[in-house]
DNA sequence: AATTCACATTGATATTTATAGATATGACTG
DNA sequence: CAGTCATATCTATAAATATCAATGTGAATT
């Protein structure tokens, strides 16, 4: 895949799945640890572990570990980042051309 | 999958596909037909279908069909949608407690 | 009517992903 | 130092996904 777009798309499937969601949803009350969200969803704990990582690695979701315990929370820089892609791709430039071009091919 | 989320996953698969990504890129300077879609696009024509297809059914993507075309161009409503998700997920509560429980109970 | 064009759908295939059980690691506990 | 706890990783598996070739469809053209 490009690298133009393989951060945007690693956000985007950050974003794409139902437990991942839910996640951020609990981190918004603030930080929490993986023993913590693991309480609190329906799924086992390796497969948290493995929706944790998609989530640091996609830098919405940051790490601080401390003792045994990982410390989760929601990153400013990952939603600035997030925002900003989002905002970039949603950004409609009404002053070039919107006629379609086959119709007068056709 | 909960309906509650499964519309927010839908879209946010939508944007998680370097293809489609560019395929918003492009919409972004006005509508434009799947013909001329596929001519800027390195895939074929029933990939390029495909991705219309999540595109449309996610709200991102609206389609005008006029004789034998069909004309995308980004949903006005998808947008706002979208940002509104987006926001819900990523407003903090700074109010709230943010204090770890799992160190206390250690 | 036959052909061409734009697009959708189907079928096959390879890749990615979500999930959970089992195991490993590293730290605290008794 | 043996046991427990939190977490990560590995393995296996089922489901979802991206891709393209082939085929279907409906409309315009000749």
């Amino acid at each position: 895949m490009s690298t133009v777009y393989s951060k945007r798309v690693k956000i985007f499937k950050a974003f794409s799945d139902e437990s991942r969601l839910r996640v951020i949803e609990l981190l918004q009350s603030g930080e929490k640890c993986g023993c913590t969200l693991e309480e609190m969803l329906p799924i086992c704990q390796s497969t948290l572990s493995h929706h944790m990582k998609i989530l640091v690695e996609s830098g919405i979701v940051e790490v601080r570990k401390d003792k045994k315990w990982s410390y989760y929370s929601i990153s400013d820089e990952g939603i600035m980042v997030t925002q900003e892609f989002l905002g970039d791709l949603l950004v409609k430039h009404y002053d070039t051309s919107i006629i379609n071009i086959c119709e007068e091919k056709g």
